[in-house]
DNA sequence: AATCTATGTCGTATATTTACGTCATAGATT
DNA sequence: AATCTATGACGTAAATATACGACATAGATT
């Protein structure tokens, strides 16, 4: 295997690019920003929300759902989403460490 | 072209997703804390530091560079790159934003 | 019981990302 | 001037992401 070097880098590392991944489709972001709207809402009332067909709007929905940041509970013929704060607030702390670290030592000027 | 079809949201969730973009792999994360750590420092030290040959790094420092994160500024036959720190402000800004408007209105429970 | 419906899974085509070797070049060193 | 060196650009192969239609299925409706 050529590729998929990512397991060389710190935890650290992979978690904030693996959050990151998440978010970094205009889709999983509307889908978030929806629910936060609604708080909570099934399946269908998101797909019809987007730009995008049934199935790959559902292909976000898992994704969203394998990082834990939204959770689906079955509800007889529909499926009901909703955000799941405390992950919300764990990325937010997350980012905000990262980018802390990253405003704690600023260059006199660059170069 | 059956895609490409995220212009078609709004430029809100284009932009925090253009970023999530760029923070997703961990070597771009690993160059933004090494940035951090060093302040300042030069191409090459960049690459020694991180498991993948010179030109995958080189091209990751290209995205930084293109989303606005990072400078490079030529120093005879060196790179110099640093964190641009009013760029950093604003995407951690943009992040808080997003985040905050998730966690604004609680649901009583899901569904 | 037969049918309908909302949803997820599967298969697949296309686009994009990742990774790296080779090459070109600006500037340093000899 | 000739050579060396650090870097980015280019080409390309492999992996992954995106998008969607067809299909399967659990549960509602008739």
């Amino acid at each position: 295997m050529t590729h998929a070097k990512t397991q060389l880098f710190e935890a650290n590392q992979q978690e904030i690019a693996q959050i990151a991944k998440a978010l970094a489709h205009p889709a999983r972001v509307a889908i978030i920003q929806f629910l936060a709207k609604k708080q909570v809402c099934i399946s269908g009332d998101i797909s019809n929300e987007l730009p995008l067909s049934r199935t790959t709007v559902s292909q976000h929905l898992q994704e969203l759902k394998a990082l834990g940041i939204i959770q689906g509970e079955v509800s007889g013929l529909n499926v009901c989403y909703c955000l799941d704060l405390k992950v919300v607030k764990h990325i937010k702390h997350i980012f905000n460490i990262f980018f802390d670290e990253a405003l704690a030592n600023p260059p006199a000027q660059c170069c």
